[in-house]
RNA sequence: GCCGGAGUGGCGAAAUCGGCAGACGCACAGGACUUAAAAUCCUGGGAGGUAAAACUCGUACCGGUUCAAGUCCGGUCUCCGGCACCA
């Protein structure tokens, strides 16, 4: 029976808005729930069906919380610094505010129109002053801790444009705009110590519920390693460090290699017979971005330094130095032992420049490949008969005795780039003076606001656009008082989102990001969902944040989030991702013009595996609406009379109520929302073949399924004159001992093939099972003559006869 | 190259403390209602095989463990996502 989804939906939402109904309470005395949504870019094209997907589930799960009688703070706002709106103000030269601020209003209608129940009062913006004051001031303390730096550093030119270019806009080596030359360049730039952190922040991973995938690429990213740092001599006679986590093959070193970038090669230029050829290798990948490099590092290449060579200081022996782009400078100290014996690459390098291969790790066959594994030490002098770990140990005692070099920890994890040369982002409250340094803007002058600028394009030498602005750029110092510049560079779109759920908690305050108050009650949040493709920037960019505020006496907890969970993508039909050009983007105003909300938010969820992604099929919806409709006719099948009223569940209904009730209170706790709607729809097909509904059964029904679909089952509340609204309600208990059917039907195998199914009652034991199993025809038959070995009975499920 | 995830009907998918593979839905086919169509309702279905059964095969591929494997173990292939050759 189909219902009018326009009228009921734009009802409902109207009355809830009107009451409040989701509104966060500041009665900081309840139990209180916080769910928490990656909040969206507003990009100028508009929602797509992929962005409802997490917002509808946590909205399941924050309206269960509220009907399981939680305080619920569940919001939104929006992540508006960024790229897309920059560009867009270059071409069209309109102030990205405004275009942010149209997109804005058109996410919002479009999320208003889910149903979603988002506290709205809530809201914000991280290019609102009020909101990126706060973000101003966590830089400031970032920078009275020493944790902000300024650092030449290698960033993505646009020879043609000029810019500064993300490593996204590098195709190819490339500008993906213009099509002109990269090449990358040294630049100052603010960079942030998250490295500080890198310890914590791995400590603290044993403390939260997070899928083992985000741990683990967590902990990768982190990347600990532990090992030793060793002092190499140069023939010049200065050190040279390496660091490497196998100390124990150090007798096996056949030559150093260097990266491009490293200092020595500068200073050793006069020294340096093939200099030419050196620094035509030099220029050669500088011009490669990180990911060419990778790409093009298949074949290893590699210029050996002529006139100069390095000594090993376990045996003193000389070896040669290279130079290669396998070998990376932000990385350890941007010189690497080699080993050929012992690492793939090094073992690559080598037979490449006929290096020789010395082995010091028995086991392997080193003119194959290189051995990795354990193994004896052989060819190493003192550490001769070791294994691995020994040899470790006591070659890291040498080193440290004979002042050589000294045990280890090492980190992947670089520092955060902090800084970019951009207009549409939050300005970096700094002031240059000559006499004083960098100053940083006094706390009452914040907000530093984003000053109004003709022209959005960088400046010929890749300044930010700000740097054009001279009476915004020259100020007084704030110490001094003499002549001073502002700092021009801005703050990366991460800044914003890296703390926004404090906000969340005091939206409105003015005196500190959020009351103390507040953040005490409500953090940490419970539950945050997000992509997978967060892990290891925003997710532990704002993990960093966090804990340094909390050392600094700002937030109540260690880390920021309880649970993460993250979804799949929607993917487009043909099972690609979504986008323009290719022609696959599915709107969800369509959608829910044409079925409306409740029917769209229940395919969102009915599509599959949360987790996993899925392809997006419009045929495919129409079971979830045919599904409502055929909810909307439960109100016929209701039974009026006294009698039913008074009734608990019927006997006809009683286990699968009790089953289903278990089967959706747990499946929306496991991230299970397909199998969850799935019970409801077996549910409705049971109850429709019954033909009645007492009251409790259908009050029941619908507030189970009201998470999923929250307009209609407040309607046909309403529409039978149930007490109160739906959103008043308390979710419903189970009884265990319901949840199992008397009678259930077992499978009965001979040697492991069914042979025959019998129902039988659920409690019998194995004996009986077995003798009533043995006495079906079929098995009697088949058992005749035959030697019985075994007999499995799987309670409820199957008897095993092996024969 | 490295890391992570995934391969199950025509399609989206269920079922992973090893225990009846394919719940729920889409599409499809047949039937009912209708002058007719749409909508709705009922019925059907992994493949082969049979008059119908029996039976055989079947969860990417090869092998193993087990009374029993989609699920566990060893190896291989393909697809998707991420990446910083991390010494």
């Amino acid at each position: 029976m189909e219902y009018n989804f326009k009228d009921i939906e734009s009802k409902w939402q109207k009355i809830w808005e009107d009451n409040k109904v989701f509104e966060a309470k500041n009665d900081y005395s309840r139990p209180k729930y916080y769910p928490l949504v990656e909040f969206p870019y507003p990009s100028g094209k508009g929602l797509h069906v992929g962005h409802p997907r997490p917002y509808t589930a946590l909205d399941i799960v924050a309206r269960k919380r509220r009907l399981e009688g939680y305080n619920v703070l569940y919001t939104i706002g929006w992540d508006a610094f960024g790229l897309p709106a920059e560009n867009f103000a270059i071409k069209n030269k309109i102030h990205p505010a405004i275009v942010t601020k149209d997109n804005i209003k058109k996410f919002k209608s479009q999320l208003k129109s889910l149903g979603l129940s988002f506290d709205w009062s809530r809201e914000i913006d991280t290019t609102s002053p009020q909101y990126y004051k706060w973000t101003q001031w966590i830089f400031l303390k970032l920078f009275e801790k020493d944790l902000a730096y300024k650092k030449e550093m290698n960033v993505n030119w646009c020879t043609s444009c000029k810019v500064v270019l993300a490593n996204e806009e590098v195709v190819g080596g490339v500008c993906e705009r213009c099509g002109g030359q990269v090449v990358r360049k040294e630049k100052q730039q603010w960079m942030l110590k998250i490295t500080d952190y890198a310890q914590k922040l791995l400590d603290g991973l044993d403390k939260v519920r997070y899928p083992k995938k985000i741990k683990l690429s967590q902990q990768n990213w982190i990347g600990k390693s532990t090992g030793a740092s060793v002092f190499f001599e140069s023939s010049q006679g200065e050190k040279i460090e390496v660091y490497t986590t196998r100390p124990d093959t150090l007798f096996g070193v056949t030559h150093l290699v260097l990266a491009p970038e490293h200092e020595l090669i500068k200073k050793w230029s006069n020294n340096i017979n093939n200099i030419d050829e050196i620094k035509k290798y030099c220029q050669e990948s500088a011009k490669k971005s990180d990911f060419e490099r990778l790409e093009l590092n298949k074949e290893k290449t590699g210029v050996k330094i002529e006139g100069i060579k390095a000594i090993n200081p376990v045996n003193n022996k000389k070896i040669d130095i290279y130079i290669s782009d396998y070998v990376l400078v932000g990385y350890g100290t941007g010189a690497i032992m080699a080993v050929p014996a012992h690492d793939q690459r090094d073992w690559e390098f080598a037979k490449k420049y006929n290096i020789n291969i010395l082995e010091v790790v028995s086991g392997g066959d080193v003119n194959k490949q290189a051995f990795s594994e354990d193994g004896i030490i052989i060819n190493s002098e003192f550490l001769n008969g070791l294994s691995i770990s020994q040899a470790k140990e006591k070659m890291i005692e040498w080193l440290e005795n004979n002042k050589k070099g000294n045990a280890k920890t090492n980190f992947k994890l670089r520092d955060w780039v902090f800084s970019r040369q951009r207009y549409w982002g939050e300005p970096i409250p700094i002031i240059h003076c000559e006499k004083c340094g960098m100053v940083p803007v006094p706390e009452d002058q914040l907000p530093l606001e984003l000053p109004d600028v003709d022209n959005y394009q960088p400046t010929d030498d890749g300044q930010s656009p700000l740097a054009m602005i001279k009476d915004w750029v020259n100020v007084k110092c704030p110490v001094c008082g003499a002549d001073a510049k502002r700092e021009t560079d801005t703050m990366p779109q991460w800044a914003g989102s890296s703390w926004y759920f404090l906000r969340y908690c005091d939206p409105d305050n003015n005196k500190e990001l959020a009351s103390r108050e507040a953040l005490n009650y409500w953090l940490p949040v419970d539950w945050y969902n997000g992509g997978m493709e967060h892990t290891t920037l925003h997710l532990l960019y704002s993990r960093f944040w966090y804990k340094f505020l909390y050392d600094i006496g700002v937030v109540p907890t260690d880390e920021p989030y309880s649970r993460r969970t993250s979804h799949g993508l929607i993917l487009g039909f043909n099972g690609e991702k979504m986008s323009k050009s290719k022609g696959n983007v599915v709107n969800p105003d369509d959608i829910i013009n044409q079925y409306g909300a409740d029917t769209m938010r229940l395919y969102e969820m009915f599509i599959g595996d949360f987790e996993q992604s899925a392809p997006w099929n419009s045929d495919s919806i129409k079971g979830c609406k045919r599904f409502l409709d055929k909810v909307w006719g439960l109100q016929d099948l209701l039974d009026r009379s006294c009698e039913s009223n008074k009734k608990d569940f019927s006997s006809k209904l009683e286990i699968s109520f009790n089953k289903t009730i278990k089967k959706i209170t747990e499946d929306i706790e496991n991230l299970k929302f397909n199998t969850a709607i799935a019970a409801l729809m077996a549910l409705l097909n049971e109850i429709n073949n019954i033909k009645t509904i007492n009251q409790k059964e259908l009050k029941t029904y619908l507030i189970l399924l009201n998470p999923f679909a929250p307009h209609i089952t407040e309607e046909i509340w309403s529409i039978c004159n149930f007490e109160g609204y739906i959103t008043d309600q308390k979710w419903p208990d189970f009884d265990e001992s319901k949840c199992q059917d008397f009678v259930v039907q077992i499978a009965i195998q001979i040697n492991g093939k069914i042979k025959a199914r019998i129902d039988i009652n659920k409690d019998l034991d194995k004996s009986e099972v077995i003798k009533i199993a043995k006495e079906n025809i079929n098995i009697s038959e088949e058992i005749k003559n035959k030697i019985i070995k075994k007999e499995i009975y799987v309670p409820g499920k199957l008897v095993n006869i092996v024969v």
